[in-house]
RNA sequence: GGGCGAAUAGCUCAGUUGGUAGAGCGUCUGCCUUACACGCAGAAGGUCACAGGUUCGAGCCCUGUUUCGCCCACCA
């Protein structure tokens, strides 16, 4: 840390220095000012875009490769309006190319000017005060008024001498304080700066050799290309609120006391003229420590910097990579010789319905308390995990929380489903089962269907999908797949199906125990997305023992819980109820009817039909299903080919022939395009040469799928006659 | 000036080893079926920005273009 005069970016509204990370370029429409200083030795025009600081010139500068303007180095020319005499310098910061390849040097105002002027031993003449207006030296006519006055001011005066050579548009970034948007004036003072390419260092190494990762990995380019072009970090501001700068001058000698504890005498000559330092902190420089400082140091031995320091994961924005993420790991690089934490995940930044950022100055930003009043925390949580992808900026819609509170109320309803079957015990809490058994099903060893080994297995994809999604930073993948096993596998197939034993007669401890299982541990993989509740139902299950959900190990998916045969089953299942589903609604039978089906399949395919009738007939309206190879299917059905089976509804008078024809023949056309695709990928001797084996099985299969479905296509078709 | 991201169904967006385009909302058709109308069932809707290229095969890989958005930047 070091104190010193140099260029800082002051805001002039604020009255204090902030760092380079505090200034925003905003690219804005300007001019540039082509002015002429009067040389006996040849022309001499300059090109500016703010012609008020050339009350402060104190030179002109010229690129050391511009062979045109080469004798004039050495010479001077006269800065107008003040009459000052100005050397002329070659300097290899001026571009010859750029303007009129003359750069008019104000050292007091400009950082590159500074650094021409400080090469060159120019004088530095302060025309801008810290309030922005001109001062005294700025001459008579100017002092005292603002900048931007002054800069109209100036060019009047110069059009009256008859010395702006032309003005030209200008395209161009100026700086602004970001926090209250006023254009930033460089300016020389004496601040409190930090030596920052000794700390980048290690942190750089850091992300080089992946002691800390970024997700997405994108962000990692952007806080090397930081460290790697840092720059002096200014730490002292001129503000009343903030750590007072800990250090002490002494009226009687040079030295500077620093001290922890306030000093009452000079460290240096023991005088008692001491005064601390009125400047305080930059607020980032207490939270770059933030890591460690809050855990006990600079005890190195406190137990909570031991237990918790490394951290594993720091969850932030990409907008404070610099101001804190960057910082906070070159601090603890320096202070602690470890890495603060090994993952930065950058979230997306909440954004309003037209894309800006919600800040309190906009005031675009809604109240999260009023939010979660009128949607519930879970569902805003929930909302925004599921339509956040990883570092994807997310335009916040409020209706967009409907997703997370009609979801909220799905687990609550199907809740209540189960827990209104089976009470704190486990015990079925109606309907005597067969055997007048109404022993605990938590105990008990339970006879699996197999729509409860299908929902199990199910499960278990869910869970190792789930975690894989989480693992790799996808939250809002693992939300969705969660959103969807619940929703769509849990309640929509097995439930339904579960009230056939639910509500029919016979033994429901096997029922019960897996509806329990099942809704548990989606309340656990929910539980990280959906707290509260999770937790609330969770404690009303026979299984919470009065233990929190936060409690237990996630779900890891049980790998024997995988079972093909059973997921076989299932898909027979929702194809025949869907198809079923599909006439009804194509003609518009009650929903209150139940209808006859028969399935024409052989075995084994026949059986496994069979042995899902209970819930076919539940799900899809059935009255009487009849299944087998040569089941009729005369004219006034509707037959749907389903791979290598069919399902035949004969609908006597309601079944319409023409409309009958009408949907079989865009049945048709559907097939039919997808077979020919199929052909023309197969009949490709590259694709079957080159594609991977299973993959060109794959369209086999489907192409024999299509054929067959194809034939009882046109076979109905030829039955309703032409 | 440099870098990064986005462009997919009417809307908001998913889609990581290149192999039959998905969700939510909205729309249309039926349903207040004893957990849920914050719901159930069914349906319609897409030359995946444009132009080339690689490949048997491209929303996905490569090149270029256009339009938006963000970050960085001392050409005055």
């Amino acid at each position: 840390i070091y104190r010193g005069d140099y260029i800082v970016n002051w805001c002039p509204v604020d009255q204090t220095a902030i760092s380079d990370e505090e200034v925003q370029h905003e690219e804005r429409e300007s001019k540039l000012y082509w002015i002429r200083y009067p040389s006996p030795h040849g022309e001499v025009v300059v090109a500016t875009t703010r012609p008020e600081t050339m009350l402060g010139d104190t030179g002109v500068a010229v690129s050391p490769e511009d062979a045109a303007k080469r004798h004039l180095v050495g010479k001077t020319c006269t800065l107008p309006i003040i009459g000052r005499e100005l050397p002329i310098v070659a300097d290899a910061a001026v571009q010859k190319e750029f303007g009129s390849g003359f750069v008019k040097v104000t050292p007091a105002h400009d950082p590159v000017d500074y650094g021409i002027g400080k090469r060159h031993n120019l004088a530095t003449v302060v025309v801008i005060d810290r309030t922005g207006k001109m001062t005294a030296q700025a001459g008579a006519d100017f002092a005292g008024l603002d900048r931007f006055e002054a800069r109209a001011k100036v060019i009047e005066r110069l059009e009256h001498d008859g010395l702006v050579v032309k003005v030209e548009p200008h395209r161009h970034a100026v700086g602004k304080h970001d926090r209250c948007g006023t254009v930033i004036e460089p300016l020389l003072s004496t601040q409190w700066f930090v030596k920052m390419a000794p700390l980048a260092e290690p942190a750089v190494r850091a992300a080089e050799t992946e002691a800390i990762t970024f997700y997405p990995e994108r962000w990692r380019n952007v806080y090397m290309s930081w460290m790697t072009n840092i720059r002096d970090w200014c730490i002292s501001r001129q503000l009343w609120w903030g750590h007072r700068i800990p250090v002490w001058y002494c009226d009687d000698c040079d030295h500077l006391t620093v001290s922890r504890t306030d000093p009452t005498r000079c460290e240096g000559c023991g005088g008692a003229k001491i005064r601390q330092d009125e400047d305080v902190l930059d607020t980032w420089f207490s939270s770059w420590l933030w890591t460690f400082s809050p855990l006990g140091w600079p005890d190195e031995d406190a137990p909570d910097l031991k237990r918790y320091h490394p951290t594993s994961v720091l969850v932030t924005g990409s907008e404070i990579i610099f101001f804190w993420v960057a910082r906070m790991i070159m601090a603890s690089l320096e202070f602690m010789r470890e890495v603060p934490f090994r993952h930065v995940f950058l979230t997306g930044i909440v954004r309003d319905g037209q894309g800006r950022k919600m800040s309190k100055s906009l005031g675009n930003s809604p109240d999260p308390l009023d939010i979660i009043d009128k949607w519930g925390t879970d569902a805003f949580r929930f909302t925004l995990s599921m339509l956040s992808p990883p570092g994807k900026d997310v335009f916040f819609d409020e209706a967009k929380l409907e997703l997370g509170r009609n979801f909220g109320n799905k687990m609550w309803q199907a809740s209540r489903l189960i827990l209104g079957a089976v009470d704190k015990e486990g015990k079925p809490l109606f309907k005597e089962n067969a055997n007048g058994d109404f022993t605990s099903t938590l105990a008990f060893r339970p006879e699996y269907a197999w729509e409860d080994r299908w929902i199990l297995s199910a499960l278990s994809r869910c869970a190792s999908d789930t975690n894989r999604c989480f693992e790799e930073w996808r939250l809002n993948e693992g939300a969705a797949r969660v959103y969807d096993f619940f929703w769509h596998d849990f309640c929509d197939w097995y439930l339904e199906l579960a009230k056939v034993r639910l509500y029919g007669e016979g033994d429901k401890r096997t029922v019960l125990a897996v509806m329990v299982h099942v809704l548990g541990e989606s309340l656990k993989l929910m539980h990280p997305l959906m707290p509260y509740i999770t937790e609330e139902i969770a404690s009303a299950l026979p299984t919470s023992n009065g233990r929190l959900l936060l409690e237990h190990a996630y779900p890891q998916g049980d790998g024997r819980a995988l079972d093909a045969e059973a997921e076989g089953r299932m898909t027979v299942l929702r194809d025949v109820v869907t198809s079923v589903r599909n006439v009804r609604a194509a003609y518009r039978v009650n929903p209150g009817l139940k209808i006859p089906v028969r399935v024409r399949a052989h075995e084994p395919k026949a059986s496994l039909v069979r042995e899902a009738t209970d819930g076919i007939v539940r799900l899809a309206g059935v009255a009487t299903l009849e299944v087998g190879p040569d089941v009729a299917k005369e004219k006034g059905s509707a037959a749907t080919p389903i791979g290598d089976l069919e399902v035949v509804i004969p609908l006597a008078g309601v079944v319409d022939v023409e409309a009958e024809r009408a949907r079989l023949t865009r049945e048709r056309e559907k097939v039919d395009a997808e077979l020919s695709e199929v052909a023309r990928k197969l009949a490709n001797e590259g694709f079957v040469a080159k594609a991977k084996p299973e993959v060109v099985e794959r369209e086999r299969a489907r192409r024999e799928r299509l054929e067959t479905e194809l034939s009882k296509l046109v076979e109905s078709l030829g039955l309703l006659g032409h």
